[in-house]
DNA sequence: CAAAGAAGTAACCAGTTAGTGCGTTAAGTG
DNA sequence: CACTTAACGCACTAACTGGTTACTTCTTTG
């Protein structure tokens, strides 16, 4: 049998994969200094020795589990092929692609904000998250020159300011969701909220890049 | 003698303003659940049993200092005076006031992070943030109207998505600028890039809003 | 000036938390 | 089957944390 389906009363792989998806929960929910390491285990269904047994510490493990965050929307990115499609539409797709994924992840934006209020100490330790932003940071520069030449998107566009706005108006609007819905009294998770926010975010990034909005 | 100005052995006052300033920046720091009550007695020369004599608990020394950041910032908003400016002008001034009060206040911007991690839930239990901000969203609706019958701006734009979408673009780059001065491999706090980046921003902004950008 | 009340302090407590020492049990291997 | 290796679990601890008790000192006022 080269893979063995059938359950195991011991299985390392399949534990540490529980105990880092609980680990993402309980640091998305609690942020980095709030999450506790016996909470983890519990919602892991494994021992807290185990935690340490295969990442070392509560830091080594936030880590870990930010890396695959990052790893992980990079990755549904690259699956969009955005270069089999006129510049417009990528454009519009990339922004709804954007809005969608923090839409379902919400912890990917939690555990983002928490790695910032450390300064992003984390992320300065890893290794893999060098590799997998340039060529993130390529494809919407080579999307923009793609529109540039079809004569659609406006020249001059710094494809980092871009990228950063596009984020922006939607993980705003999301993680600041619960005082924003106090302030502004308004619902803002209810479906046609949602539905309107996208299409404002399009219309705000479409009137910014193309030349005929 | 009907203010006492000479410094006293014992002023309630003084103490309780300290203790608050210190909550801010401790709160600020490490979030709700990663500040120390001693630390914070620490940073305000007080005895901590002053802390609970004056605020009740850690909770409620959150919500005030919550409620004191939102009262400063709408305070220094009215101070805009953006009534008696064009609308063109005033949507400007009101795009680098916001940025600019980001910048020169960083807790802010920690701050309502902790409490959207916390689902708004001090918010909440605040009576005074209502009022606060009715007159602010009014204050934008106002200003979009008068550009419409100005014939500067385009009609039918929401108040609230303007407001959310302005602070987002400013907000979102400072409180990521950890992640984002890795991720881009780019120094996003460098006076120049700062320049830029609210440059980038009234571009987007006056290329949603108005007519003839 | 004496009494009362408010400001301020030190020491402490009970519960919690990240991290470990050490023993047990299951799975692979010859 | 015996033996080794690695997964797993119990029970503990040293340090920490929010909150409190019991007390002292200063300021105000009748």
């Amino acid at each position: 049998m080269a893979a063995n389906t059938q359950k195991k009363t011991r299985d390392a792989d399949a534990t540490r994969a529980r105990i880092l998806a609980a680990a993402k929960k309980e640091f998305a929910k609690s942020g980095l200094g709030g999450a506790r390491v016996d909470e983890i285990a519990d919602r892991a269904k494994a021992n807290k020795r185990m935690i340490y047994h295969y990442f070392g510490n509560k830091e080594d493990l936030f880590r870990i589990v930010l890396e695959e965050a990052y790893t992980d929307i990079r990755e549904a990115e690259q699956k969009l092929e955005l270069e089999h499609l006129p510049a417009r539409e990528a454009l519009e797709k990339l922004i709804r692609f954007t809005w969608d994924y923090y839409l379902k992840n919400p912890e990917f934006i939690t555990l983002v904000n928490s790695e910032n209020l450390h300064k992003a100490r984390h992320l300065k330790k890893s290794e893999k998250i060098d590799e997998l932003f340039r060529r993130f940071v390529g494809m919407v520069g080579g999307l923009l020159e793609r529109g540039v030449q079809e004569g659609v998107f406006r020249p001059g566009i710094d494809p980092v300011q871009l990228n950063i706005t596009i984020a922006a108006i939607g993980y705003y609007y999301l993680t600041n969701r619960f005082t924003g819905s106090i302030v502004f009294k308004r619902d803002l998770m209810a479906p046609e909220a949602l539905d309107e926010r996208l299409a404002f975010n399009i219309e705000t990034i479409m009137r910014l890049v193309c030349i005929n909005p």
